[in-house]
DNA sequence: TCATATATTTAGAATAAGTCTAAGTTGAGA
DNA sequence: TCTCAACTTAGACTTATTCTAAATATATGA
């Protein structure tokens, strides 16, 4: 459930969207909830299936789409673009990277501090406020 | 017209499609062209609206569409995604990187060897192919 | 409590990027 | 010159996302 939240403390996705000053209301707490409990950067579309399926509050596409980008602004997740054509969420807003699994298209986090350092490379004609790195390979799976 | 091409020896857009088994018909060398003599990834749109009123052969939506995958296919282009919902071209093929301008939303290359050895900082649990690292920020324009 | 305002959700229409289809056009080789 | 495959085309289609306008829920406060 706080899978991807920095804190130790467990915070539930109602007291996070507080915290971030959304109103809670049961679409939107069981949409963040869902996305704090998985790690795989679903699509909208996954997340309005996986959603609709298995929780028993009413949800229509367009809630999802508000809601997605209610929590982007709010700084609850984060959009990630790894293909042409659909936009994956992810509800780990730390800084961090991806490796996408050529093989079976799994999309996995890597953290900031693998990849540390790379801001300062660029010469002083670049102010650079951030980067996103992703990798394409293979898992290994031992 | 040879801006992004890796050799010094001066090499049409014709020259380019027949060394990489493509036909060069009027079309795709119009919009390989262009390509080559710009340097802003543009997207499918600006492809064909660039080449349509620049140029004097007749061209719709579904070519553009054809050639830019055949190239890409064909190793000719590189896709770049920058933002959700399009898809931008790069007639640079070599391995490199970019830099998205959020003030003017322009976008520039960054060269491989300016972030070199990133391919080698995950441990071995990754076998990576290749990765593409985004920047983020300004541009100093002095 | 009731009334009303405001925020949220909803179904379905609209938009926009990209693909597909089926019919024309082209041009290289027999 | 004829033929056939490759290519191009207009427009229909698909899919992801946004918009619209109406319904519902929540908050406020007399
Ligand atoms: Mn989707
Ligand atoms: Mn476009
Ligand atoms: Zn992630
Ligand atoms: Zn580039």
């Amino acid at each position: 459930m706080t899978a991807h939240n920095t804190s130790d403390k467990i915070v539930t996705a109602e007291q996070l969207l507080l915290s971030r000053g959304v109103k809670p209301t049961p679409q939107r707490v069981v949409i963040a909830d869902y996305l704090l409990q998985t790690d795989s950067h679903p699509t909208a579309d996954e997340v309005l299936s996986a959603v609709s399926e298995a929780l028993p509050v009413a949800l229509s596409r367009a809630t999802v789409y508000n809601t997605l980008n209610t929590l982007k602004e709010a700084g609850v997740i984060k959009e990630v673009l790894t293909e042409p054509g659909r936009v994956r969420y992810d509800a780990n807003v730390s800084h961090h990277h991806h490796f996408v699994d050529v093989k079976t298209g799994k999309i996995v986090d890597i953290p900031a501090d693998k990849v540390e350092a790379i801001g300062e490379l660029l010469g002083d004609q670049y102010k650079v406020h951030g980067f996103q790195v992703l990798f394409y390979g293979e898992l290994e799976q031992h």
